[in-house]
DNA sequence: CGCCCCATGAAAAATTCCCGACAGGGCGAA
DNA sequence: TTCGCCCTGTCGGGAATTTTTCATGGGGCG
């Protein structure tokens, strides 16, 4: 699904390089010249991330953001300022805009802040993390590796898929039905006896850092817990 | 819950104002002088936010960046940068930054940008947490965890069913009936006894809250009640 | 007063979990 | 191919937890 952006800028010959070039990233852009078709396209869209000059003929960013706003909280929004002036910068941030670029810009710049906020919004799939942490351990998932201090343990492929699973989701419940069908594709008698023989070595691996516990919630699942 | 920052900073002078001003802005600031001492706070603990000034004696923003990254893909991170150079700039937003903020920088604009990131990142969290409260207790059915104060209790299944939906009808009679065929599916004797017991178990959980009655009815069924 | 309902502790029953021991089988090395 | 190791899954029996049942006593209501 491409990201739909709002671009808000008055000055032709800017906005006809910068949208070409979006477009090139693979967004989807509706370009604005002045505040009043930048309304209208507000009411009428919902935009995954707004850009918006504040210097306008007929308005300025400002006033758009805070229609935009109207119509949705989250969409992020960046403004383009002629200069860097910090009046302005507080201004629009405090209404609710996300972030400001001072012109000129590159437009590798633009481009990798449109990135951060669309990454946020989900839009844009991040890198997996390399390690998860839980109290003093270190799990390199895909090395299949598990630190302690400076102690290091190799873990099999299920010991650390386990392992992931209750680190993604430390504190709260994760039930058993839901560790066996992403663990083994099924959930049936003997694969829980087989869940319970993994969580116990498990457990015995982490016995080390005492605030960790694996606590099991009767035909439930399992807690993964640590205390601060 | 005190978001948790990580705040690297060589200049001691500009380091003691930047994180008193932090701290009363309700943060928990963890405050970090090198290179070395950063490297070990990022790996014992979570940060909801980094801010990492660029240059450092013993290395630089950038590396320690690379190495929360590894950690947490998802950690806002803010750098500083003495000017404001354009290559510095873009290697640190590849590098996963969020932005950057050119010395000298207000207080003032650096706490709006901590805002308006952690606003950002508690957004793209997981799904609200559902939560239901009563008195000073909190129920978090999915987790099956009942919390009061920083103590939390697990409940096993039907009393965290039991509970939700005392809560659910607080100050409203609950009919046993009703009780009975959506926890149990029936409704005999036998299971109005096991009702009684649970309702018993349950008048213990809360009894560290004096306001909460969970009051009986006679021969209609319960009242979860709470006074102000 | 007498009957039914409720409260609650205790004990029994049912279910689930734990974990040591070990077996089958895959896989690489000799 | 055979051997041996390691990963995984199976088993058994005892432990632990949850749920139901039971017993007793109190209290409301007609």
């Amino acid at each position: 699904m491409k990201a739909h952006l709002l671009y808000v800028e008055d000055d032709e010959s800017l906005s006809f390089v910068t949208r070409d070039n979006l477009e090139l990233q693979g967004y989807t852009v509706t370009c604005c010249e002045n505040g009043k078709t930048a309304t209208e396209a507000i009411k009428k869209n919902d935009f995954d991330l707004a850009i918006l000059d504040v210097m306008l003929p007929d308005s300025d960013g400002f006033s758009l953001a805070e229609l935009i706003r109207k119509y949705n909280t989250q969409v992020p929004i960046l403004f383009l300022t002629a200069k860097s002036m910090k009046e302005d910068r507080i201004k629009g941030l405090r209404l609710g805009a996300d972030d400001y670029i001072t012109k000129p810009f590159s437009i590798e710049e633009l481009i990798l802040k449109i990135d951060i906020f669309l990454r946020r919004s989900k839009m844009v799939q991040g890198p997996v993390p390399t390690y998860l942490t839980i109290g003093n351990y270190l799990l390199d998932h895909k090395n299949l590796s598990l630190k302690f201090g400076d102690g290091e343990r190799n873990l099999t492929q299920k010991e650390g898929d386990l392992m992931k699973l209750l680190i993604e989701n430390k504190n709260e419940v994760v039930r058993r039905s839901h560790i066996l069908e992403s663990l083994w594709g099924e959930d049936d008698y003997f694969l829980g006896r087989s869940l319970d023989v993994f969580i116990s070595r498990l457990r015995k691996y982490v016995s080390d850092d005492p605030r960790i516990k694996i606590e099991n919630i009767h035909s439930v699942g399992f807690k993964m817990k640590v205390d601060n």
